[in-house]
DNA sequence: AGATTTCTTTGACCTAGATCAAACAAAGTG
DNA sequence: CACTTTGTTTGATCTAGGTCAAAGAAATCT
């Protein structure tokens, strides 16, 4: 993401525009979110709030892969959501944060001051429609998780984990489902181990696995490849339409 | 609940008209609401809806405990949602069922026609806006029982679950929070485990465990006392305060 | 009241995943 | 290029919580 990149976004091009916060915006609309908006971006790793803070304002994703988490005195970490592109950052109406939002990839943030938006929202009720479906998804996506960490074993946490990125990435690209699927994880296994509730041994050990039985191919650490997603879903258990994330 | 119980149920005097969906409606909009609700009981162990089925109707709980819950094929069950009295049930836009929803006390739904309730909707932003907020509580809350799911012990997670239902008697009681805590659990050791990731065995365990320690004091079989909140918020793991439960 | 069903407790044992440890690989850094 | 630093893999061992089993308690039914 260069200066010149930046100059060239508006909501005209936006990759995100028919799936964001704003997507059932008119014009006018659009243009009234234009003007409390600027764009402000992270570098991976960094951290974008951190639980206590003030957030002063409120986001969408552009482009790049965010974490909400949550830790215990004693280290213990749960992350709680992944922000990926689309997704809205920060909670109206309470600017206090609760989470840790770190940036995991570099990141670009489309960023709505808070006062404005927060007004906005009472006078342009296509916002806090298209912010309750948003929001009414994550929680749907939120109770799935529940089931994984509640119930599932840690091979089917890992299929689970992969099944969602390769069925985001299926989303996205225009693939037919029976494509073998490709993508880059956005988490190292320590990310992942504390979006499942494992430790990273047993993450490493789990790919492993996988890979092994050819459910997986990996290209490096980072690079994946789904043979056949129907088999990925039924080691994730869910023989349905799989997880449903944001 | 007696068929003359449910002729004095009205707005004017509604137990939980004040946390509701309806909280931020006027006269006229309440009015709107009462024109498209009917009241409707269930027993306790009655399915309200199942996962697949065709839900005609919103509503909100007015007394009773219902569970959200979702079963893999093999049939591990995780419950990830609790219904008490103000909560919301169904979700807008979707009339499929994706849990499986049931009743495990007698229960009092005040319920909205689907269709006309989504109209109003569109033209009454009181309404989506409260259920917004109540949506992104329940998000807060979800996210908080994955914590509890991914990364708290057998003992932290029991005790985590009591917090909650002290913390949820405090609310709607007047006690001052030095004041020993009493209330009855809406569910089952089975129940519980469903809850909280684990077998019935090691709930019934970590009861014995608690009460032994003298964290809690059982009455019978359902009836738990707490008489220092601030040490079962210590045995829960988060000291701060405490699990925000929808 | 006796009988059946449902729920709970406790014990004995086992295993999936955690913990501890070490080696390796890749990516920055001076 | 040698040298940290960061991330990954694999092995050896341990343990929290699961599984299997049986016996009590309560509640409901006849």
């Amino acid at each position: 993401m260069t200066a010149q990149d930046l100059v060239n976004i508006n909501c005209a091009n936006c990759q995100i525009r028919h799936r964001a916060v704003c997507s059932q915006c008119d014009d006018a609309e659009l243009n009234a979110l234009d003007k409390i908006k600027y764009y402000k971006s992270f570098a991976a790793g960094e951290n974008i709030a951190l639980m206590g803070d003030e957030m002063d304002f409120l986001a969408s994703v552009v482009n790049g892969v965010a974490t909400l988490s949550q830790t215990l005195e004693d280290g213990r970490t749960q992350m709680v959501g992944l922000l990926l592109p689309s997704d809205f950052v920060g909670r109206p109406g309470r600017k206090g944060v609760i989470y840790d939002i770190q940036a995991k990839t570099d990141i670009l943030l489309c960023c709505f001051r808070r006062e404005p938006f927060e007004e906005l929202m009472v006078t342009t009720p296509h916002i806090v429609q298209r912010l309750l479906q948003m929001t009414l998804d994550e929680l749907d996506a939120a109770r799935e998780w529940m089931l994984v960490l509640g119930r599932k074993t840690a091979r089917e946490k890992i299929s689970s984990f992969f099944a969602i990125m390769a069925q985001r990435h299926l989303e996205l690209g225009k693939l037919s489902p029976t494509d073998a699927i490709e993508f880059d994880l956005p988490l190292t296994r320590e990310g992942m181990s504390d979006f499942l509730g494992l430790t990273l041994e047993t993450v490493s050990r789990q790919i492993s696995a996988l890979k092994k039985d050819g459910v997986i191919e990996m290209v490096g650490k980072r690079h994946v490849c789904v043979p056949n997603l129907q088999t990925l879903l039924e080691e994730a258990g869910d023989d349905s339409d799989g997880g449903i994330l944001s």
